[in-house]
DNA sequence: CTGTATCCTTGTTGATACTG
DNA sequence: CAGTATCAACAAGGATACAG
């Protein structure tokens, strides 16, 4: 997978619906987009699309301040910055590979059921083989 | 661990610091509760204390949504309700297990790199073996 | 007992514009 | 390029009171 691919978190991917998150709504993305190297500011604002520069700076400032990743500021003009994962940053991939795998084998699972709920509404039956339902 | 353990999500939990959640807020802690078996909805509020009536209908009703518990209702008066996990939300127990885990593993340098970060303030320093430093 | 209904506070996210 | 500042919008969560 290209961290630099636009579309690596579209708004179809399957994290839309997850319902674990690492941190807050960016961080997991961050984390991944830095898998493979250290990136740029804007180099992250690409597959991160949606997250204005302010968000993103603030969910950078929140990574650096758990040790997650660092920050290096190189003396250069025009500037650059580089962030990088950190040993504690990387044990967090293990943990959303984890996720993945979970979302992988029971995300369809889950979406059944949501449809299921949403086309019963509130006509009758139960999800439980209850023995009374519910009015 | 007693699911009806009052104290048993303390504010000192590490939870509270965890980056990783399930679900809302009030999730994963239903789910752990619902582990050795069936709850009523007051047996539910003990060990989440801190979640109104309210919230925690509306949580159950989003776990119940995904297919992860289900609600059963008793014609008897008093009513009662019981909430049970699905096998899907069994699932989350492993899961919950996982990020557990890795809590117990990482979350004191997490906790160590946060103190340091705020201990250096505004002062000298890099995270980085950085080559320059940022003013 | 098991919820609903209202209202309100707060935190989070977003849009837009501007600076070193 | 890499942010910061300011304001606006929204959703989650909480307090309180009440109902079937």
């Amino acid at each position: 997978m290209d961290p630099l691919d636009p579309d690596m978190f579209h708004p179809a991917c399957p994290s839309s619906v997850m319902p674990i998150r690492i941190g807050d709504k960016w961080s997991a993305m961050i984390i991944v987009c830095l898998e493979q190297g250290p990136r740029r500011f804007s180099e992250i604002r690409v597959p991160v699309h949606g997250a204005t520069p302010k968000v993103l700076t603030q969910t950078l400032r929140a990574l650096e301040r758990d040790g997650m990743i660092t920050r290096t500021v190189y003396a250069e003009v025009p500037p650059r910055v580089e962030y990088e994962l950190t040993p504690l940053g990387r044990t967090l991939l293990e943990l959303i590979a984890v996720c993945r795998a979970w979302a992988d084998e029971h995300l369809p699972t889950l979406l059944a059921a949501r449809e299921a709920y949403e086309d019963r509404g509130s006509t009758p039956g139960s999800t439980a083989p209850a023995p009374f339902v519910d009015p």
